[in-house]
DNA sequence: GCCATTTAGCCG
DNA sequence: GGCTAAATGGCC
């Protein structure tokens, strides 16, 4: 049974008269603090980290959702106190922000430049807040109705029918309206309304989300039950029987079975036998008692069987770490340290032995990891040794087994979260340490507003807890790295893999040389070394960053490729399963000399089409397809060696619930030889068997157009030969490049981070890029090209004027560019036009760009939506 | 973001 | 005068 926290109703003020509330849904230049009053009925009830339903604005039943950020006896100065409305509702008594989670908010709201709404409903699980709808209904005073019988009540008019119809039904959901009465309805409305013939109210809809396990028992005497199934009446005609179908009797010899004990839902009901109608029947007639309780869903609830592995003994060199990260965990103060350990040199062993420590302590810990090594083999480990204390959040989980882990953590419940980017937001009472496992990793970093990165989340908690912030990585991010330089973090090393594995010999392929020269993926030096790995019965994996078949399709007449008609970028064709599948009856189409065949997709809006037969810019038939990616490797292996059982992981091979594990299960247990795939091949996994590692094109990576890309070819580079010879068995790895003697592959080749990041942060600091300076893009759209254009132009300039030596912000330290066109201009039907800053992200710097943004905000026109991303992922 | 208010334009 | 559509300003 849960018991609803109540500690933290202590902490508000019972005699509070006023209240700061910040409105959820608001655009930028009116997210401020609001003052309201809390009515008498609802003294006590209104505490900080609420969330209450307010009226805001002009409309007289308007109300909205707001968070209540404090609370106080007296307003503050410059409120009218006749201004001041009361709080209407208090929305949630079960979803309610700490003091610490109210300042993380704030904290995201000033380093993400969202509003205040944007960074709360970060923080809370989604589905957490229920939602509003607008009635329309009939206004009940005497004059309203009046001025209805005498413009509308005698004759037949649209309007008599809406108003009787909405009368009639006791009002009608807003979104309803059109569905119920028409098209065309939504004006009718919208005239009545304005005249005060109608009124639009605002609801909250729906109760809080959680699981009601059920229990049932009977509810009279053993005797009197019996009585029953034997169809006589029992002696004092208590229980009127009346029930004749055999169900019932059935259901009540089962209850008699149990003399006198519960038995859950599900297992009354699991061989179909029982219908659960026929209980509640029984529950109304007074025969049967149905307990109901709250509970959690936990998915991970079977994993905790798994006995504890119980090598838990430290090399020498780990025990090292784990006692210079105790150090800093045991003054109690906020600390960061940044462990650097080779690929296999066992770095989750020294991350464990922390756990146990913080644990032991009675404070709580959270655990981010990339979505890719959330496979239940790698949290099998954290569940095995903390069984029912640990909790687990990924992408698959449903809103409602979101919502019990953040019960279950802030019920005090869990010890541990595992989760993704969005678990560094866990209600922990007393947090002791936050560990972010390949903190290089990009999806730490949000992509949708706000757009927060997790580390700077995790710092933040770290230091409002004074806890360790410990950041684990075979090659960090050279952000992290800097900081470890310059004495913010504690620097933590392991050199050597564990267990006195060696890492992998390196050689480079070089495809000039390779006989192959019409973008067959397989160099000889490759198929060579396959052969050889194969005929050994060991395994390899096969690593190619690009998804999909051909790269994409182009006419050989004028040289355009063809490109996606919403995003104006080139559409990746896709064969065979996977996209076919879902391709949603797209059906595949073949040509008669049979070359193009399959689904051309958009890797950025999901269009889906067939390939055309003619170029649609110059009308040429000669249609050809460029480049390779994962599937069509596949093929080339398939063809090149047909007894080899290749197993393919992208994106979308792995769309389906459990595809990722299945497929990397086959692998595990030999039932493939080779496993092929984009990056998530690189990550985490631990094959003993595998010997082999190929990167199929390390050209692809190192010349993307982002400033990060050779940071990320080393890490990727790294990482996936790191997956070789983890075992007793040596490892290889072969590189194919055009360009065998690049420093980027000859370091990744060497493992040599340290000699990498020398070279990578002068690059940075010679080009004034992080971190060195903050990166702010901020990209405007709107369906409407010259409000887009004008949009970004006013905005450039008024951050000119107000920096410019004359101006207000003359003092600011910034770089401005632009304002130009996004790299793919058009997106989804709107046009998109960016301005990049580069500056240090100050109070002041802060202040100027909330400045300009609240201004913009007010300006424009409400097609034109302003994103900001600070220090973005993608340029 | 929504609403109320203002302003301009059009009609009979 | 009466109506509608488009610009403007406040929201506690």
């Amino acid at each position: 049974m849960v018991n609803v926290e109540t500690a933290d109703r202590e902490r508000g003020i019972t005699d509070a008269q006023y209240a700061a509330v910040r409105i959820l849904d608001v655009p930028y230049h009116v997210d401020k603090p609001y003052s309201y009053y809390i009515p008498f009925s609802l003294s006590g009830c209104v505490l900080s980290g609420c969330f209450v339903l307010v009226p805001f604005g002009g409309g007289a039943n308007r109300r909205v959702m707001g968070i209540v950020t404090e609370t106080f006896r007296d307003l503050p100065e410059g409120v009218k106190r006749e201004k001041c409305k009361p709080i209407a509702e208090v929305v949630s008594d079960e979803f309610v922000l700490t003091e610490e989670l109210l300042l993380l908010c704030r904290f995201l709201m000033e380093n993400t430049f969202c509003t205040y709404g944007d960074a709360a409903r970060a923080v809370i699980p989604t589905g957490a807040l229920r939602k509003l709808y607008q009635k329309y209904e009939t206004a009940k005073d005497e004059g309203a109705y009046a001025l209805y019988l005498e413009r509308y009540g005698k004759v037949d008019c649209p309007e008599r029918e809406l108003y009787e119809g909405i009368r009639r039904t006791k009002g009608v959901r807003q979104d309803m309206l059109e569905k119920r009465f028409g098209e065309g309805s939504r004006t009718v409305a919208e005239k009545l309304l304005k005249k005060g013939i109608l009124v639009r109210k605002t609801y909250l809809s729906g109760t809080e989300n959680s699981v009601v396990r059920e229990y049932v028992k009977s509810k009279i005497p053993e005797d009197a039950l019996y009585a029953l199934i034997m169809n006589r009446k029992p002696e004092k005609t208590l229980y009127h029987y009346n029930r004749k179908s055999e169900n019932y009797r059935n259901l009540l010899k089962k209850i008699y079975e149990l003399h006198g004990s519960e038995i859950s839902r599900e297992d009354l009901t699991v061989d179909d036998s029982v219908q659960w109608k026929t209980v509640t029947d029984l529950e109304k007639d007074g025969i049967l008692s149905v307990r109901r309780i709250k509970d959690y869903r936990n998915p991970y609830a079977g994993a905790a069987s798994l006995a504890p592995p119980d090598d838990n003994i430290l090399s020498e060199e780990q025990e090292q770490a784990r006692q210079t990260l105790s150090q800093l965990y045991q003054t109690g103060e906020a600390k960061a340290a940044l462990l650097h350990g080779v690929t296999g040199s066992g770095k989750t062993r020294v991350i464990k032995a922390m756990m146990d420590e913080v644990i032991r302590d009675g404070r709580q810990v959270i655990m981010l990891v990339p979505e890719i090594s959330l496979t239940p083999q790698s949290v099998a480990i954290f569940c095995a040794y903390y069984g029912e204390r640990v909790a687990v959040v990924h992408s698959g989980l449903s809103a409602g087994e979101r919502l019990d882990v953040w019960r279950r953590a802030r019920n005090g419940e869990v010890d541990l979260v595992i989760g993704t980017r969005s678990a560094v937001f866990v209600p922990f009472k007393r947090l002791g340490m936050i560990v972010i496992d390949e903190e290089q990793e990009h999806t730490y970093k949000s992509d949708l507003s706000p757009k927060y990165h997790a580390r700077d989340a995790a710092r933040f908690r770290c230091a409002q807890n004074n806890a360790l912030l410990l950041l684990a990585s075979a090659t960090p991010s050279l952000e992290s790295y800097y900081k470890a330089e310059r004495g913010f973090y504690t620097l933590v090393k392991l050199k050597n893999r564990y267990g006195g594995a060696c890492l992998p010999e390196v050689i480079m392929a070089d495809m000039h040389d390779s006989q192959t020269q019409d973008g067959t993926p397989l160099s000889d030096t490759l198929a060579c070394a396959i052969k050889e790995t194969m005929e050994k019965g060991e395994q390899a994996i096969l690593f190619i960053n690009r998804r999909g078949y051909h790269r994409y399709i182009a006419c050989l007449s004028c040289r355009q490729p063809i490109l996606c008609p919403h995003c104006s970028v080139p559409m990746t064709l896709h064969q065979r399963k996977g996209v076919q599948e879902d391709g949603a009856g797209v059906p595949l189409k073949t040509y008669e000399d049979g070359t193009l065949t399959g689904v051309l997709t958009c890797h950025y809006c999901g269009e889906k089409m067939v390939p055309p037969k003619v170029c649609p810019g110059c009308k040429s038939e000669h249609l050809h397809a460029f480049g390779y990616g994962t599937e069509r490797a596949e093929e080339d292996v398939a063809a090149r060696f047909p007894q080899i059982r290749t197993v393919r992981m992208d994106f979308d091979t792995t769309q389906s619930k459990f595809a990722h594990e299945e497929i990397l299960n086959t692998f595990r247990e030999h039932k493939a030889d080779i496993l092929l795939g984009t990056q998530m091949v690189a990550k985490g996994h631990d094959f003993p068997n595998v010997t082999l590692v190929g990167v199929l094109s390390a050209d692809a990576l190192l010349f993307g157009e982002d400033y990060r890309a050779t940071e990320k070819a080393f890490s990727l580079i790294t990482q996936v030969i790191g997956r070789a010879g983890r075992g007793a068995l040596a490892g290889r790895a072969i590189i194919q490049t055009y360009d065998p003697d690049h420093e980027v592959l000859r370091l990744a080749a060497a493992q040599d981070y340290e000699s990498f990041y020398r070279g990578a942060i002068r690059m940075r600091e010679a080009m004034t890029f992080p971190p060195f300076c903050e990166m702010v893009l901020f990209t405007f759209s709107s369906p409407e090209e010259q409000e887009t254009i004008q949009a970004a132009q006013r905005f450039f300039s008024t951050l000119t004027e107000l920096t410019a030596p004359t101006g207000e912000y003359y003092n600011v330290p910034i770089i401005l560019f632009g304002p130009f066109e996004a790299q793919i201009y058009k997106l989804n039907e709107r046009y998109r036009m960016r301005i990049i800053a580069k500056c240090r992200l100050n109070k002041r710097t802060r202040a100027l760009i909330q400045k300009v943004m609240a201004e913009s905000s007010a300006r424009n026109q409400k097609r034109v939506v302003l994103s900001v991303d600070v220090n973005p992922n993608n340029l």
